[in-house]
DNA sequence: GTTTACATGTAATCCGTTACATGATTGA
DNA sequence: TCAATCATGTAACGGATTACATGTAAAC
């Protein structure tokens, strides 16, 4: 018995990637074409989907009801298939980007959290994203305490390369640390974006 | 005809995971639950390998005949199978050390960049140490200048979360690429390593 | 006497990669 | 005409997750 997380229709939580491919579908209609394109040209691109990952995953939201091809107006040509969101994944992505930041999840997960809160803008009021910040900030802090706790405690025995290793990740951490209070003062004294 | 990209005897790469397992044996044999305990107790253990992943992945790397169980002393309780490298595991782990720096998946596997840093002492001398992290600078300061050059672009004309997010790569690939200047620094002044 | 740590595995399922297949359109 | 871009797919394979199975030893 899967506990309740998130789950849609089809009974199953979506992947990373299905996520991912589902917000851009919800802020711009996209063909198959579309999206890898995204994925090519935009710092997004760290990952390149193939053709086997990407086509797949689009008619598994199609099956799921999250997504739907609109009818293609041109009969020349290979028919493009463009999907848009229906009201049920309109619905499943506006849920994903309000779900809390896992604390255990936050290093692991660090560039999905970025992801979230870049498709928040419009979808989720300015307090909320304020309040996901301010989790995101104080579980990355528990985090580079926690990273700093044992780097400490390997300066005194550890090896050189590894601790070395260790003080990356700190450095790393700080800087993720010290954006999300950067961002967090930013959106604070911006005036919100008007509703309409 | 796959391009000959460090293979072994088994005619496949290994994959990240099992190149790390592998790294981890050579270092100090283990078995399979001292590497659990590895995973969760060190700050690898942002990924934690389930057991369906990680004892197939011990027999995978004993069948192509790179880690061998040793004899098992105890006869009392369950056995454990203590795997040390044989000589041919051995060469495909300094092989991997030893791999340059692909530019282009600098960003992607910056964490297994670490990895293979954090694995190199004593078993790379000094001066190819160096040779690493510099190419390893150097195609880290080329990515950070890409997104500079994209951030640049975005805040003309892009949207305001995507735009902070995008800071926030800027930031941590710049955290990154102190941290290789650092570093090169630091060995370079360092006395080397005995050899004994 | 029951939980926690030690210790190693298998089975079902699912997703991603690689490689291949197919075909139209545009520009050099 | 030849290459690149547009455009969508399938098949084989392999690895990871989840969940289940099994048992000992130590500690509380």
């Amino acid at each position: 018995m899967r506990q309740g997380r998130l789950l849609n229709m089809a009974g199953r939580e979506l992947t990373a990637f299905e996520h991912i491919l589902l917000g851009r579908i919800c802020s711009d209609p996209s063909s198959g074409y579309d999206l890898k394109r995204v994925f090519a040209r935009t710092p997004m691109g760290v990952y390149q989907p193939s053709s086997g990952a990407l086509y797949p995953a689009l008619r598994r939201l199609e099956r799921m009801n999250l997504i739907k091809a609109q009818a293609d107006a041109s009969e020349t040509s290979r028919p493009r298939r463009v999907y848009g969101p229906t009201a049920e994944g309109s619905a499943a992505h506006a849920a994903w980007l309000r779900q809390p930041v896992e604390p255990a999840t936050v290093a692991r997960d660090l560039g999905l959290h970025l992801m979230r809160f870049a498709m928040m803008e419009h979808q989720v009021p300015r307090s909320e994203v304020l309040a996901y910040l301010t989790s995101f900030r104080d579980a990355l802090a528990a985090f580079t305490a926690n990273l700093e706790r044992f780097s400490a405690a390997a300066s005194l025995h550890g090896a050189l390369h590894p601790r070395l290793a260790l003080e990356h990740g700190v450095a790393v951490h700080q800087a993720s640390l010290r954006w999300a209070e950067d961002t967090i003062a930013t959106l604070s004294a911006a005036a919100p974006p008007v509703a309409s």
